[in-house]
DNA sequence: GACAAAGTGTTATGTTATAACATAACACTT
DNA sequence: AAGTGTTATGTTATAACATAACACTTTGTC
């Protein structure tokens, strides 16, 4: 969860990074991203839909909702977690340099996300393996199913 | 792709695996098994419903063939993809000792699917990365895009 | 045969995602 | 201000993936 002034914040960060780009933050999609900043975990689309409905009384389509997914990661605003089927903020939005391919940990119960990086040379061997076994990693974005320590505590 | 004659070996060695836990793998468990084992690739349960009215001429719903799938992944006869929503056949069912987790490269590309084992310690470099983030693994089953070297070639 | 358990059939519905086409909003030129 | 191109959004339909709920059938056991 986001203080409604560190969401501002974000977004007004990340209208700047749009137009770096020639890209626009058009008011439906600055909907959507403060929805999930400030919802603090991985959201569906559909879930998208009913929280803009909610903190903004705004009706969006889901095929709306879609596409303003795909751009907002076209601009690595939000990633795609496609083990969950759901979105995400991107935790670094605010960083100005670029960011390694991110490693996802996604709480199983909760649906509360940690995006971390993963040693290089972790990857690196995981690559060379793969490389063994005749195939070529497109995507070095790792999801992985976790539980966090709050549920994990919680069902104990 | 197999052989029928390995297929048939394959299938009735899985038989065999099922009666010892008391399971039954029964016709339509076995069309399945043999479906996916035969095709060589990951499939969707939709693809499934196809291909056993295609080899077989017999039409199993949606709903049995998940259900099948359900079983089958108990057995550990066959593993769901979660990141491609297919499933695959396992390729240790011969193997009589028990295998470990395993880690699956998907090619985009064609759907074909290598099952492969990583470095104990590189997992085990991972579970502390992610220890320390406060996050416990699940299910230590990585799933990760690739193009096999095949795909690769042809589009080059 | 009677019974329980396991397996399968059937129908309906839920969930995630995209295709196809129409309209609105904006930016740029003349 | 009018015209034009581009981007964004609206609308409808449908594809693709998955599960719920309940009925019926088969199988193994007594």
């Amino acid at each position: 969860m986001q203080s409604t002034q560190n969401i501002n914040q974000i977004v007004t960060h990340a209208e700047a990074l749009c137009k770096r780009h020639g890209a626009r933050l058009t008011t439906k999609r600055k909907l959507v991203l403060s929805s999930l900043i400030q919802s603090g975990k991985a959201l569906s689309a559909y879930d998208l839909i009913d929280l803009c409905k909610e903190n903004f009384n705004e009706n969006i389509p889901a095929m709306s909702i879609y596409r303003i997914l795909e751009f907002l990661e076209s601009e690595k605003l939000v990633h795609k977690l496609k083990l969950a089927n759901k979105y995400v903020a991107c935790s670094h939005i605010t960083c100005d340099h670029d960011h390694g391919v991110p490693q996802f940990l996604i709480c199983d119960t909760c649906d509360h996300v940690k995006e971390i990086s993963i040693n290089k040379s972790t990857v690196y061997q995981l690559k060379n393996d793969i490389e063994q076994a005749g195939f070529h990693l497109i995507n070095s974005q790792l999801e992985m199913n976790c539980i966090c320590n709050s549920c994990k505590d919680k069902s104990a």
